[in-house]
DNA sequence: GCATATATTTCATTTTTTGAACTATTCAAT
DNA sequence: ATTGAATAGTTCAAAAAATGAAATATATGC
């Protein structure tokens, strides 16, 4: 859905110009999140498991959520507990579960890291404060109905 | 930057949230995509080529596009040009470069992919007519702005 | 308790991406 | 024209990432 031609946007559904946009712009983002993501060394699952980890969250559940297998979290998760950046915790309601939980020094470089993503949105988006707000309510209603609808098919696997 | 958690968008800027949003919806627009791609026998690279060539393109022009190195767009080109999706034309300005044209079947294959997108984009986001319009009109922006000031970056490589 | 289901891990295999060396062509400067 | 440096794309071997099947530990329902 990326693109086709700078100039074909023309005659095209709403829809289609919609996910043209998303498309470029998260390109955009991943192309400036993979550069600063390989200054802090790490690969761009692990920063975006990063990001993802706000809140402690299980394995499970960040393998539905970031659209892979276990073996891949448990891969990633690795590579962020041997750095330091998380630690893994037992479920108290589920003992078979870990709890990935970013330890101070992993949500000092998150911070670090969603600080400048906000720098780069406005930098790739190009709009303006009214135009990053409106963009910003729609978006939110979108990720909305995205948690709502999309948690059948993420468990697919 | 696709999220944290379902209720913690509280707080946070416009501009972090409409990153949430946009990757959200990403990533579930290329759930369904892959699924549809897999129908088809194509890879995720190969639709995302199909899309990109609404109009010829040197492969070169691909590789900055799709953010990825020339030796990928070769490949890629191999599997859809067997696929008789897709023929290499030199480019007469410049006979060291090919042009990717579609074939027939091809430009079909990608029509019939382009069509129920615009299907999956209204339910994968769940926004009204007004909404869609709304949000596409804010898009359309964005991409522009990208395309705009996304090209030295994009010939880094 | 027992059978079955779930959460994660392990690790070998497969798939995808990368990068360096190569061919062909262009471009700029003589 | 001729040369030398740059560019478009290809090849292929090596590296990186994703996958899937089998295993462990725990939970859940009967």
């Amino acid at each position: 859905m990326a693109d086709d031609d700078s100039y074909s946007a023309e005659g095209l559904s709403p829809e289609i110009i919609a996910m043209m946009g998303v498309y470029a712009l998260y390109w955009k983002l991943e192309e400036s999140f993979e550069a600063k993501a390989g200054q802090m060394d790490l690969s761009r699952q692990e920063i975006h498991m990063l990001v993802k980890l706000g809140q402690p969250k299980r394995m499970g559940v960040l393998a539905c959520d970031m659209l892979t297998l276990p073996s891949t979290i448990t891969a990633t998760a690795d590579a962020l507990e041997k750095a330091g950046y998380l630690q893994r915790q037992r479920d108290p309601d589920d003992r078979r579960a870990w709890l990935l939980v970013l330890t101070e020094r992993g949500a000092d470089v998150r911070q670090r890291f969603m600080a400048e993503a906000g720098e780069l949105f406005r930098r790739a988006s190009g709009l303006n404060d009214h135009e990053t707000h409106e963009f910003a309510r729609l978006s939110r209603k979108i990720r909305d109905n995205v948690l709502k609808t999309g948690i059948p098919e993420g468990l697919k696997k």
